[in-house]
This record gives C-alpha cells, sequence and structure tokens, in this order.
DNA sequence: TACCAGGAGAGCG
DNA sequence: CGCTCTCATGGT
C-alpha cells in the first residue's frame, strides 16, 4: 500500500536552513540527499531549502501545516530581529558571517532532555546518544519509501521508566541519572513543562532549575529554543570564548563580569545574537582547520 | 598521548 | 559566595 506523501512551500526569505539546523541547538536532522530529514512531535519530515524558500514533505493525509511553520518559525521577520543587535564590530562580523541563521522552536521535553545529555559533550556526541535513544524507546513512525527508518523522541514516561543501565547503554555516562530522574519529576506532574509559557522568564527558569542536570546555561537554551524566550542568554565555554576574543582582546575577565556584559549588551533578542556568536566561532574554527590541513597537504607535496 | 567537549553538583574555606 | 574536583565517553 503506498504511501500518501503531502507537500507545501513556505516562501522565506533570509533563511539559511543549513546553518541554522546545524548551528547546535537541534540535534535530530540528517543531510539525505540534498534534503534535511528528521521527526517533528510524530511526523517525519524532509525540507528541501531552495532559492525561494522551503519546501517541506510528510508522510499522511496533511492538510495543517502550523505545526511546521511554527518550528521553523517562518514568520519571524529576520531583518527585524538583527535590528536591535548592538551595532558594533563584532556583531556587524557574526551576522555577515552567518547570514539567514534562525531559531527553531523546538518541543520542550525533547529540547529540554537533549540539553540534559549535551554537558562537555561535542555535538556529534550528543546527536548520536539521542540518535540511540529515540531508536531504543522511542516509536516508530511512517516515512516516505526507501527513507531510513525515523522515531519519535521517548515521552519524560517512557524514558522515567527505563532503568539507570539503560539510559548508560546510549553512551550518556553521568548524564543517566539526571535524565531519569528529571523524566520521573516531569512524569509526576512535580514540573509542568507546559505551564513554562505563561510565566516570566525568571520564574520559567527557577521550575527548569528544580530538575536534576540543569544549570543556568541549560535552563537558558530551553528558554530560548522551547519557549521563545528570546532575551535568554546560555553562555557556554564558545560563547564565553567568543566574548573574550571579540570584546575584551585578552584582558583577563572573569566569568561573573562576562555574564553582567551579556546581561546588558546584547538586548531584547541577546540570545538570537548568543546564537550568532556560537555559529560564528565554529564556522571560523572549521574554516582554520581546513586551511591547516590543506596547508599540509601542500606542504608535504611541494616538498618531492 | 593529552586535551577538550553547547556543565552541573558537591565539598570546601 | 567563589573556588576546585569529579562525573563518562569519544573526537581531534
Amino acid at each position: 500500500m503506498p504511501e500518501l506523501i503531502c507537500r507545501t512551500f513556505f516562501p522565506v526569505h533570509d533563511y539559511d536552513l543549513d546553518a541554522t539546523l546545524t548551528s547546535g541547538q537541534a540535534f535530530r536532522w540528517e543531510l539525505i540527499d540534498r534534503g534535511w530529514e528528521s521527526v517533528i512531535g510524530v511526523r517525519w519530515v524532509r525540507l528541501i531549502p531552495g532559492p525561494a524558500g522551503i519546501a517541506a514533505e510528510t508522510v499522511g493525509p496533511t492538510k495543517d501545516w502550523d505545526w511546521l511553520a511554527h518550528y521553523l518559525q517562518v514568520q519571524v521577520e529576520l531583518p527585524r530581529v538583527l535590528d536591535t543587535f548592538p551595532a558594533d564590530e563584532p556583531m556587524h562580523a557574526a551576522v555577515a558571517a552567518c547570514r539567514g541563521l534562525r531559531l527553531l522552536r523546538q518541543d520542550p521535553w525533547e529540547c529540554l532532555a537533549s540539553f540534559i545529555l549535551s554537558s562537555t559533550k561535542q555535538i556529534v556526541q550528543i546527536r548520536q546518544m539521542v540518535s540511540l535513544l529515540c531508536e531504543r524507546y522511542g516509536d516508530r513512525v511512517a516515512t516516505a519509501r526507501g527513507r531510513p527508518p525515523a522515531f519519535s523522541f521517548p515521552s519524560p514516561e517512557r524514558l522515567a521508566a527505563c532503568s539507570e543501565n539503560e539510559l548508560r547503554a546510549c553512551k550518556m555516562g553521568f548524564r543517566a541519572p539526571y535524565l531519569r530522574v528529571s523524566a520521573q519529576k516531569i512524569a509526576g506532574g512535580e514540573v509542568n513543562l507546559n505551564s513554562l509559557s505563561a510565566l516570566s522568564v525568571a520564574e520559567a527558569r527557577d521550575e527548569l532549575l528544580k530538575l536534576p542536570g540543569v544549570g543556568c546555561k541549560i535552563a537558558d537554551c530551553v528558554l530560548l529554543f522551547a519557549y521563545g524566550f528570546q532575551e535568554a542568554f546560555p553562555m557556554d565555554v564558545w560563547v564565553m570564548k567568543a566574548l573574550r576574543q571579540l570584546y575584551f582582546r585578552r584582558r583577563p575577565i572573569k566569568a561573573k563580569r562576562l555574564h553582567q556584559f551579556a546581561a546588558t549588551h546584547f538586548g531584547p533578542d541577546a540570545g538570537y545574537a548568543q546564537q550568532y556568536l556560537f555559529h560564528y566561532m565554529r564556522i571560523r574554527r572549521r574554516l582554520a582547520e581546513f586551511t591547516r590541513s590543506e596547508r599540509g597537504h601542500l606542504g608535504r607535496s611541494s616538498q618531492e
């Protein structure tokens, strides 16, 4: 029985889908034959970026695409956001290098669980842990013919029912009890993720901080990537390095002062600015590594 | 091989 | 507070 493929098109400008999906905010997108594939909620999705916008397809009868428009935040007028950034040299450079980078609006539980796993892990490894978790404890969802199997992100209830060893087997190490207990607190109603959008940022942050394995940085990631609190400014080692390098040129600055600077300097969409700085640093590193390796090859071959 | 990764929590003075 | 140590595991 042939599956029903439904398609739509979002005519968005200033939307760099590649940058957005590889900028370390979501961990389940894979590039297959020039399209990005993942699962949002219980739906498999394939996105194809083009010059006039983003083409999308999914499986099963679909007349309403609001869930995807919401996830992609296609209604956001990017220039309006960029205008709120401070008019300084570092931000100009970051914006120029990451033109079209966007923030997604993700499911709170998937976002929270993923970032609980993120601590002192590289993005490739976070992807690996999340992928194992979904394969083993998520539900199979329908995909287009010829596509690899896809799974939903396991619910809090499902992960709460896992043993610590089962979770450790997904290569998450010391993060296993954090994820397990957090899942239990959410499944048991001790923390209600659905109620946070009605709260102030500070109140919502305090709720997230009740969960084990969630400190300021991870709370801010969830506030920003899942709830759309755009003033939340997650400060990880990369953003810290960006601020020191771009704004304080190797003058010794304590982390506390850096937080104060970030809280006052970047305006109402500070979290958006943060994502530009984060991605800017990462693509600069990739370029530097590429250049170094190319020079290495040239150096060797010219020796002969 | 040594060092680092989208950190958090506990123990200490 | 603010500092240091530990916690698994894999990539570079």
